[in-house]
Formats: structure tokens, sequence, C-alpha cells
DNA sequence: AGCGGTTCTGGTAGACATGACCATAACTCC
DNA sequence: GGAGTTATGGTCATGTCTACCAGAACCGCT
């Protein structure tokens, strides 16, 4: 790339101490799908700027740690998790006056989880909550800095994901019926799917789903129990499901 | 998110000269097809690291621009491209030690051209050449950094998002015959597709293409001369050619 | 036990999409 | 004019999607 040294602008010949420094941080995008509700995990900031509005939990990456590492261990600090079953950036935002006081461009993760039982305000944080996604995306509550747009384009991800590189599995547990796997589906696209046509997907071919044998509570309005599966090693390359049908 | 301003970790209560500053690149990625190949833009380095090795063009950001205009900029100064069709980010790279000097974090940028006639090396590149990305995918040539990683990421995203958001057009003119654009998903894809299928699911549907009326010239070996098109409103969201057959 | 309601599970038929192949038209070069 | 090449349209068998129906297995209630 560079050739000339006194011309300091790429990676090949600059001088450290000739460019402004950056601060930077790991934002997270925290999604669930909780009573039927495609669900963030908000926090609520106790100190200015934005103070007492809701946030999406984050924090600065350390110089000895990768972006991974550092959004790893973001979210087991402020959540209390420790092993989201899905995590991966989904963009960098870096707009000058994004956040009022410096220079911060943030890196923004995904994390999905499949229980939200163990989701405790972690030690920074003043409340933690989980929130409909559709109340972020309509307007309806305002986020602090550009989380708004993080969340946006985060869900617009994990939809994408959903088809591309079948993430389904990883907002349910080790064990799931079909019907709880069909709800993250209309849950995450907002659509409705045929529960016999999903299983013929699903079950058709190998590879998706493999039984346990075992069979779920009947819930309390009754019904046939459903069996229970456990995810086979064919999601990684996609999903049985398509998003989009034609016409 | 942050509750107590004696622990900074978070945005909402830290102190800016506790964190360790970094360095922000942007770094991107220039596809294009020439040639019925897909290839990338790689310019060389003059100065080490990595001397005399192959590299993306790239260059800092500045606290006043945002990263989209970094990368836009970057771009012109670097290839001297002002307009390219389609530029979007698609990952962020931080690990400690990718740059031996300093905390460098960068932002990955996709930029894809449609004409190759307009690149020249920019004011700090020592050459610039147009490479098969076969040959950096197939591990035969080495990028400095971590910019092999960069690649693969970035042709992973493009062969996506021709599938998803209906990029093809980004890399033809403004008009073009369907021959043209079948050989976008053939090069970007490494697939063969049927001329008269191809034809068939673009035109069937309106607003994919639109018939300007007017014809190419044949190529040397002759044949009939195809009709042109201009690309039509329905590319943004998605496109009339699927990616994966189901068997 | 019987009954209505609910969920799971399997079946079927029509609509639609896909891909392979052939035929014809219009151009090149020789 | 003839051989080769590309564009374009047609056909057809096959596969896939979806709406809908039916039976099985459970609930709570009477």
């Amino acid at each position: 790339m560079a050739t000339k040294t006194d011309r300091p602008k790429t990676p090949g010949g600059y001088d450290p101490s000739g460019y402004p420094p950056f601060a930077v941080t790991v934002d997270m995008v925290v999604l669930t799908v909780a009573v039927g509700q495609f669900q963030v995990l908000l926090v609520r900031r106790g100190v200015p700027p934005f103070e007492g509005m809701w946030a999406i939990p984050g924090g600065f990456k350390r110089p000895a740690e990768t972006l991974d590492e550092a959004a790893r261990r973001e979210l087991a600090q402020e959540t209390g998790v420790s092993g989201a079953s899905l995590l991966v950036q989904f963009g960098a935002y870096g707009d000058p006056g994004r956040d009022p006081r410096m220079n911060v461009v943030t890196v923004g993760y995904l994390a999905v989880l499949r229980r939200v039982a163990g989701i405790v305000a972690g030690t920074d944080a003043a409340a933690a909550s989980l929130v409909p996604v559709a109340e972020v995306l309509g307007g309806r509550l305002r986020l602090a800095f550009d989380h708004d747009r993080l969340v946006r384009d985060a869900v617009e991800r994990v939809r994408a994901d959903l088809d591309l590189t079948g993430g389904a599995t990883a907002f349910v547990g080790p064990a799931f019926t079909l019907a709880e796997l069909r709800a993250v589906y209309e849950a995450v696209w907002g659509v409705r799917l045929d529960g016999a046509n999903f299983r013929r997907k699903v079950v058709a071919e190998e590879g998706w789903v493999i039984s346990t044998g075992r069979r779920a509570q009947p819930g309390a309005t009754g019904g046939k129990p459903a069996e229970l599966y456990r995810p086979g090693p064919r999601w990684k390359q996609g999903s049985p499901v398509r998003r989009w049908r034609r016409s």
C-alpha cells in the first residue's frame, strides 16, 4: 500500500503518534424468544449522558484480548450468562459524535440466549429487563446513543442468519419439541408456519433433528404430548426452512 | 448500563484516560468480475512490515468522518475510483498483534467495481493489480497482516449478498446483457447456469430488468446480438436467482 | 366414563418452481 | 454460402411448497 513514509496514510507508512486515538468498545444486542415473543435484553443507564434511558450492555475492549473475547467477557459481566449459544459480530459503528464525550468506535455483537432464567443485572447495571423487540423497532422505546440502530441491524442479521446459517437451534434448549423450534421461526420472522409442513421439512431429511425418544409434558391446555428432539449436525450448513416464498 | 463511576467499564461510567487507545483503520476488499473471472484488487507494500507482500488497500479513519466516509475516501485515494457501485462493511478485526507495531482495530469494507478500466495505482501505492480471488482463497498467494482472512470473509459476504440483497447488478454497467449478468453469478458462485432458464427467471417477473431497446455488439466469435437491459428497482429486495438447489 | 377442546402427526392434491434438453434466429469468420 | 457461436423461446419431467383434511393422544370438566 504506502510507498512513501512522508505521507502517513496507510498501515504501511504511518507515524502512530500522528493520528488521533479512538476508544474501542463492544456493545451487545442480546436476543431471546420468551413467551412466544422476540425479546431483547436492555439495561438502564444510571449516569449521564442519557441518564435513565434504556441501552444495550457493553464495555471496553482491552489490548490483550480479541474482539470475540471482549464480547464474551462483557456478556458474562453484564448479564451473568456464561455461555451464549450464539455470539457473532454484526457491524461497527463510528459516527463522529455518537458518544458526546469522545471518539468511540464500537463493534456490535449479537448474542442469543436459550433460557431467560439465568439473566441477572450485572455488577454495573442499575436494572436489566427483557423487552419485546417490536417496542424498539416500532420506535415506541428510544434507546441511548445510536443503540436503536444497533438493535435494528442485529435483528436484521439474526433474521437472515436463521435462514442462512441455521441459527434457530441457538434459541432453544438442548432438547426441544418441533413446536418450540417452529415458534422461534415465527417469532423472529413474524410469520405463521403450518405445523405439519414444518415437521415434514425438518424430519424428512436426515441430520436436522435427532429423536431423543422422550416426550414433553403437554401444556396446561392439553394436546398430544410432543416428541423431544436434539439438534443434528446439519444446522451449521443452513436451515430446512427458507424465509421467502416466491409469490 | 454502568451505575458506578468508580468502576470504569461501560460507556456510562468510564474515565476516558483510563483506557488504552486504539488506532482505527478501514481496509477494503475491492472485487470485480473481469474476463469471466472473480477478481480482487491488491496493492504491493513498499515499507516494513510485510514489505514487498501483497495486501488490500486501506487507511486511517479520521475523527470527523464516519466509517462509511472513510471507506469512500480511501477507495478514491488508493484506486482512483470515485463511485463504487457497492460499498458495505463486512466485519471488524481487532486481534492483539495483528499489526506488530501497535493496537489497531480495522473495519473491513467490501467494494464492488463495475468496470476495471478506471483503476490506477493510488498516490501511495507502489503497484496495484487485479488478482483472481481463487489465488488468495486457495492459499497460493499469501497477503500481509490478516488480510487473507479479510478477503475470505468479504468473498463469503458478497456470495451471500448476491442471493440475499441482490448485489449482482453492482458488478455490471448501467446497461448490460443477460449473459453478462449471468456471468457474474457464475464467477462469484463458481457455478454454471443454463442461459435459457436464467433468462426466464429474470424476465418473467416485472421489475428485475428493463429493456433499453438497444442491442449489444456481438463478440468477435459471433452470435446473435443480445438485448441490452438496465437494472430494475427490484434488486433491493433480493435476487431472482437463488443460490442453493436442495438436492 | 364421556365430551369438547387442543396439540401433535401423517396424508393428499393442486400450484408453483426447477432444471435438462431441443429448436430456431441472428450474427461472426472463412 | 457454410460452419460455428450466441441469444432466445418452448417443452416436459421432476421436485418443492402450501393449504387443507383426518386421526391420535392428551387436557379439564361434567
